[in-house]
DNA sequence: CGCTGTCTTCCACTGGCTGGAAGCCAAGCC
DNA sequence: GGCTTGGCTTCCAGCCAGTGGAAGACAGCG
């Protein structure tokens, strides 16, 4: 019974923005019938639907058959707009240009940090941190920045859950950590010894909007460098206060116009 | 009849695809009414899919009720591969380190120049192009410096337009074109002199492999300072040289993973 | 209060969507 | 060569999700 036993309850739309969401950062190619099994739908359907997808360019196919995101996908995004992320790349820029190092700018999604700017230099050492990445809060120096000013009952429902531990360094006993986000808070800004990856060091410093963190500036190091970390921190307090002047100003002073 | 007058011949997708279109630089936010005019589609259907999109996250809906780009196609749109831009970016990092100025990268995109990153300091006069904005060819940097690599059939077909005439100075004589792309061809990079706005002069170098342009790199300075320009020419070069060899052991060394 | 512009909800009709099945094609194996 | 496997493409009968006109809700304004 050809088409006899379509599943019932969901919208072509949905069926469509499925077929997108089955890319993330730990499959950015995929074959159809990749795309199938993580979708849950039938093959045929999915074939065409990928098929006009990449018709419209949201997806791009290569020589090997594989579907990746496609770059008017990238060209669409670039329109999400983002306040945050314009007023504070120049000021990302001046803080890479004392120090050579990876600098990058995160805001708080849900219980992850969400990387929306990073900057970096030839000399800087490869970081796990990608533009668009997703990481968890408790182990990155930009998650703890944020934390400490959430307020106090998500603190504790994050503190609640079972909590990754990347390496061996990382902190995740939920005593310590509060003590540490207290900390945080009281000094102004973070730091990580090798919480996320073994041989890297950070520091970081919310982006504050009164009371509220909206975002958080980072810098990492390799962990031979950690002496120069302390150095680091006035730098980088000067910029995460530049950063919120700027962004007050831009939300409050000219409205975005819609032509 | 309701449902009776259903324009034939467009599917679901298609119409999904063509709310999201509606959005590009010139209209990054619109009502609801508005997206319906644009993609001549009934408001009722478009508030029904742009409710679909708006609770994936594809779109967003400000409190006065327009709607924009949603950061989850940002995020989607980070995974469209480009490794040119990722060898490429600590590179402009260091022409922009010596210089302060807007730096940039480009590539062709039908017969405009796409902008696929772009770096700047506090201290940068504020440009035209934008991180995923489009701008013709033979008025910008970029442009000239693309357009000169490209076949003779390319370029004849572009010249053969009528050319955009974004302000005064700007080069429309197919004649003086040609030339100015055979001398571009000549010496490897090119320089725009208020040709795109008035206030701001170029220079910008293709990125080689082989023979073809892959991209080029640009950089601007405001007028009053165009004697600086000439001494920008050699990093600029040893920028776009290094990129190109970056970026052939990158596409000819390691395959990306699919998982 | 009526007017206007914008958005939201409703619903009868129907044509685009679905997915099983069959066919295609290249690679690997005996 | 023949067979198998895996991935992709095409086909099509049946039917339900999608459509869009219409009516209603809502806010702003003079």
């Amino acid at each position: 019974m050809p088409g006899g036993a379509r599943e019932t309850g969901r919208t072509v739309t949905s069926r469509a923005l499925a077929i997108l969401g089955a890319f993330d950062a730990g499959h950015p190619r995929l074959t159809l019938t990749e795309i199938a099994e993580r979708t849950g739908m039938a093959l045929s359907t999915v074939h065409r639907l990928a098929g006009e997808l990449e018709e419209w360019r949201a997806l791009r196919r290569g020589a090997d058959g594989r579907f990746q995101i496609g770059r008017r996908v990238w060209e669409l995004g670039q329109l999400a707009p983002d306040p945050l992320q314009e007023v504070a790349h120049p000021w990302l820029q001046e803080l890479l240009g004392g120090t050579g190092e990876n600098v990058h700018l995160a805001v708080r999604d849900g219980v992850e940090v969400l990387y929306v700017d990073k900057v970096y230099g030839k000399r800087a050492v490869p970081i796990v941190s990608r533009t668009g990445g997703r990481l968890p809060m408790h182990p990155t120096g930009v998650g703890k920045a944020l934390l400490a000013f959430e307020p106090g009952w998500f603190v504790r429902s994050y503190l609640s859950r079972p909590l990754e531990r990347p390496t061996p360094r990382t902190i995740t006993e939920p005593g310590r950590l509060a003590r540490e986000l207290a900390q945080v808070r009281a000094q102004g800004y973070a730091t990580t010894h090798e919480e996320m990856t073994l041989g890297s060091c950070s520091a970081a410093a919310p982006v504050l909007a009164g009371d509220r963190a909206v975002a958080a500036v980072g810098i990492v190091v390799s962990s031979w460098r950690v002496r120069e970390l302390p150095r680091l921190i006035d730098p980088l307090l000067t910029v995460a206060a530049g950063i919120a002047v700027d962004y007050q100003a831009a939300v409050t002073g000219h409205r975005r116009s819609s032509h």
